[in-house]
DNA sequence: TGTATAAATGTAAGCGCTTACATTCTAGTG
DNA sequence: CACTAGAATGTAAGCGCTTACATTTATACA
């Protein structure tokens, strides 16, 4: 195929040398001796090219190492294939987890993920998305129910595909592929309620700017008051991400004139962490007090005792959402919002209270 | 699966309107009395424009909505404003850390990160690279001195400011933006040393295709092997990366004849698995057995006894790493690599052996 | 063998920006 | 006032692809 004076000296690569000019698909084209269009073709619609041009352009691939330039197709096609998801941080088992898995996802479908965070500030979220969007994502995933108003004002201009997760709501104009935070957390609750437990305490996340953390611990009040029970306010604590602050918490229930008899963590970093504390102060669990938390992380069934808590499948979720979008991206009309189930892991720290306790 | 004329009759959707065209760069002109040169200037170089079309513009700007498309920004500039990052994978509180930390500093320099993950497999490093590379990404970090081969020619090809993290080695094509493994573990395994132990046994992390790893394992070894004393093959337990696993490898320690008084983990995760494996078989830490960690996660203080472990400042080196690939970007020579310091955090579960154990 | 049809390929017009270069405007100077 | 340097702006040529449409080639059938 030695085009013109081509010296095809063929061996893999080499080229390069000089003017540093990346090898273009007209290059490729030259090289295969077809013309632009057809290696576009066997680069997107391998089928509508003949068998011979397909391996000749291959080939020329091959030995120019040509990467295709993926703004040029983007701006010439109007589609990416890249996602974005903005999610509050990546710095939590939960979101890193799910976000991993939407990524392996993504990848085998052909997409490319771009990830923004926005550590819990709406206005940065819409901000992100806003940059996202100049990126020219095809789709976006966010977490959760509370957005800026902005933004979704924005993603109704845009018609991008997308997706809220760890959240679940039914009347929205964004799909929900995500579970019940309100539900989950009552569950917990009631199980606990179920025990013969009357002083409840609560470690919740910070609910600031974060439906998940309201709606769990309104989940958990719910439960409470549809017994005619009270959660009065020095038995709510609202604490970070973290297990030192978990711990902190816990010291702060454990001085009350009456200490709680359990406690409902918003997540299992905290409750980790008031564990830790009755541990440290040897109260023993579940025995003189019950401790649950909410994630189900990897830890959490492997310590002693094993948490009780709230299975949460990030990994499940972030696999559907991929499934979802790609749908959505590719008109399958199949694709439909779906509502993940979680489950009640019951296990070693939660036990019926004390008698004469 | 009524294909073709399915009225997607559907839940939300809508799909688009009617001249749903996104307005351009030369509508802002157009509307702002301008040419689209001027509209790009004070997009790119404000300070090149005139006060008066400065406003003009931004008005314009803010009343139709604009948003730049990126990829027509790309292809005309030979720039994306996108760093690609390439870890093993996000489900490790260590890389999500670092990524986290990595992200919110290219944000404030104006960069976007696309993230990819390879589960630990080079050529589908190599995959990811590719795919970054074609997405346009003007630099590039990866993990760890493992790389494939092909990997590092592409890169010497491509010309695009990179550096490696999680790792340090001094004489390298690509610059390392890390810490030394082998140094590190052998500080933690001569602490151990120093304490006394002569019996200790190693629990690393997968060492295939994993630098890291390897060399926090070879790190033990040559401490241990500086003092004339042994590690058989016995006491060298490789596991994934979960807690289980952990105390799955501690519970086969615990079976040995001579049981070792000190164990060294290869990550925190697998540390605290030992940890939780020992009380629960009620073997008193540190009297009965020394269990080190490495990472130092936010955690491993918090339990107890805390977990003695390294410390690694995963967020600074994010940081750093984003400083110093901009730096690159934008020719400032000052950049250069750097080796984070690690830190042996003694805590509660390493003491001295028990005498006539 | 000729003709209709389908398959394969080629041609060339953009996609929405940036930027080199050309042009116009402004203000300072003799 | 004529002239000039420098600032501000405009013109238009791409950047590397995709794709509608035109053209050529292959295939089937009478």
């Amino acid at each position: 195929m030695t085009e013109k004076q081509n010296t095809g000296k063929e061996g893999p690569d080499l080229s390069v040398a000089i003017g540093n000019r990346n090898v273009s698909l007209s290059d490729v084209a030259r090289h295969a001796g077809v013309s632009t269009a057809t290696v576009s073709r066997v680069l997107n619609n391998p089928e509508k090219v003949a068998e011979k041009s397909k391996t000749a352009v291959s080939n020329s691939i091959e030995s120019l190492g040509y990467i295709p330039d993926g703004a040029a197709r983007a701006l010439a096609s109007r589609q990416s294939r890249i996602i974005g998801a903005v999610v509050p941080t990546l710095d939590n088992a939960l979101f890193a987890n799910g976000i991993q898995s939407l990524q392996r996802r993504l990848k085998y479908h052909g997409y490319t993920l771009l990830v923004a965070s926005h550590e819990y500030d709406l206005k940065e979220e819409f901000n992100e998305v806003k940059i996202l969007l100049r990126q020219g994502v095809d789709g976006l995933l966010m977490v959760g129910s509370e957005h800026d108003k902005s933004l979704l004002q924005l993603l109704a201009e845009k018609q991008i595909p997308c997706v809220n997760c760890w959240a679940w709501e039914t009347r929205s104009d964004i799909p929900y592929i995500g579970f019940d935070n309100h539900k989950a957390a009552k569950m917990a609750a009631d199980y606990l309620l179920d025990l013969g437990h009357v002083h409840l305490a609560v470690i919740a996340g910070r609910t600031e700017n974060n439906d998940r953390a309201k709606n769990r611990l309104l989940g958990i009040r719910d439960a409470i008051e549809a017994r005619n029970l009270e959660l009065p306010a020095e038995r709510i604590l609202e604490r970070n991400y973290s297990v030192r602050q978990g711990r902190d918490a816990m010291r702060q229930l454990l001085k009350l004139q009456y200490p709680p008899t359990a406690v409902l963590c918003g997540n299992d970093i905290l409750a980790l962490g008031a564990v830790a504390e009755c541990q440290h102060n040897e109260i023993r669990i579940p025995q003189e007090i019950s401790i649950a938390g909410f994630d189900d992380l990897d830890i959490s069934s492997q310590i002693n005792p094993a948490l009780t808590t709230v299975n949460v499948p990030s990994a499940k979720m972030g696999e559907r959402a991929a499934d979802y979008l790609v749908a959505q991206l590719q008109r399958q009309p199949l694709a439909y919002p779906e509502e993940i189930e979680t489950r009640l892991m019951i296990r070693g720290t939660t036990a019926p209270p004390q008698h004469g306790g």
